[in-house]
RNA sequence: UCAGAUGGUCGGAUGAUCGCUGUUUCGGCAGAGGAAAGUCCGGGCUCCAGAAAACCACGGUGCCGGAUAACAUCCGGCGAGGGCGACCUCAGGGAAAGUGCCACAGAAAACAAACCGCCGUCUAUGACGGUAAGGGUGAAACGGUGCGGUAAGAGCGCACCGCGAUUUCGGUAACGAAAUUGGCAGGGUAAACCCCACCGGGAGCAAGACCAGAUAGGAACAUGAUGCCCUUUCGGCAAGGGAUGGUUUUCUCUCUAUGUUCGGGUAGGUCGCUUGAGGCGCGAAGGCAACUUCCGUCCCAGAUGAAUGGUCAUCCAACCGCUUAGGCGGCAGACAGAACCCGGCUUAUAGACCAUCUGACCCU
């Protein structure tokens, strides 16, 4: 299967919204949950009525969903549940300006994440 | 050439690369809009058992004829307004069935009535009577203009215009024309109630059907607990219930419990779900047209945290700035994303193109 699983149900992405390792950066939030099982990592995109009318959103969820394709594919971890929240910008920046962001987002979680298992 | 009117078409293009959904003969093939929008009308479809009908209530429509499955839509006419014109606009039945309302101003806002004025009479700075021609108010004052007439006036009389009635003619009709006649009925408002004619049952694809799962067709209370024929089943008759604005009638069908409360669970899967009042053709016939009939041809999105795309390059337009022009630079692609499906309406829309027509100006 070439493309990422997606999450089905709302009650995820309450779960990621309340329990989820999160990281804003410009363009884009970023959270990610540990679901504790082997699993393929699974994807999920949300973009509010804040983004702007229905073209705006569908096309901030599909960069997102194209960035998350090419990044994620390849990295994305066995038993997590990766949720896009698209900004207000998401569709203004530039195509490396939102790679860039994504990156950083990543590395970000992956620092509190080591740093939380150092303290426990 | 300029200014306009009407109708229609399109609404970024190409390539590379990485992907998604459906389908497949595993090579491929197909994959957002003219409005997909607002959810304002009309239908199909599904459920509320099916159908016919009456009265009341409520809602809608409202010139005439046609088109259509149907409509508040469309077409062709009529009437009334606007425009030099092409053409546009109209919630366009009834105000002599009844009720209500009409601010301010004004004497008076509707069974009529006299503030000023004008005229006449008398017991004369006044009173009584006549008078709607004049003044003034108003959006609107009991037909308008002119001549006659009169004490002054008045449709009091006459001519023309307006209005009503009747007749004739033209038209399927709305309506139009002509003639005769009535001295004039009598303000506006029906997107105020209302009257008249016609139409309308309700809820909606989270409709609805099936499967799976869950202590699982659970528990408590209230009311009613069904009669007759038949050995029993089946079946028949009767009673009651089963439409959802209210009441009622008729026929068919169906059920024998219904209602309330407590506790528990859930929007998991499959179907509905896309072949349809379907698209296309300068196809044929009929019709002024909307449209209808026939022929040929095509299958043209079916997703469900929801596909139909992301990125890059070149071009093409638009916008902004500079420039005499050529051109240069910047920004960045109008409105906007299917969710059961059709027919419309309304609203949003950068810009490009086509056809027909009108009015000016110039030339011949």
């Amino acid at each position: 299967m070439p493309g990422l699983a997606t999450i089905p149900k709302r009650r995820d992405f309450l779960l990621a919204t309340a329990k989820g390792r999160r990281s804003a950066v410009s363009g884009l939030v970023l959270q990610i949950v540990d679901r504790g099982d082997d699993a393929p990592p699974r994807l999920g995109i949300t973009a509010s009525r804040k983004i702007g009318n229905a073209v705006s959103r569908n096309r901030a969820k599909r960069r997102l969903r194209a960035l998350a394709q090419n990044m994620l594919g390849k990295d994305g971890q066995q038993g997590h549940d990766y949720v896009l929240i698209a900004r207000h910008n998401t569709n203004m920046l530039s195509w490396p300006e939102l790679e860039g962001a994504l990156a950083l987002a990543l590395d970000r979680v992956k620092a509190s994440a080591a740093n939380h298992q150092g303290n426990t």
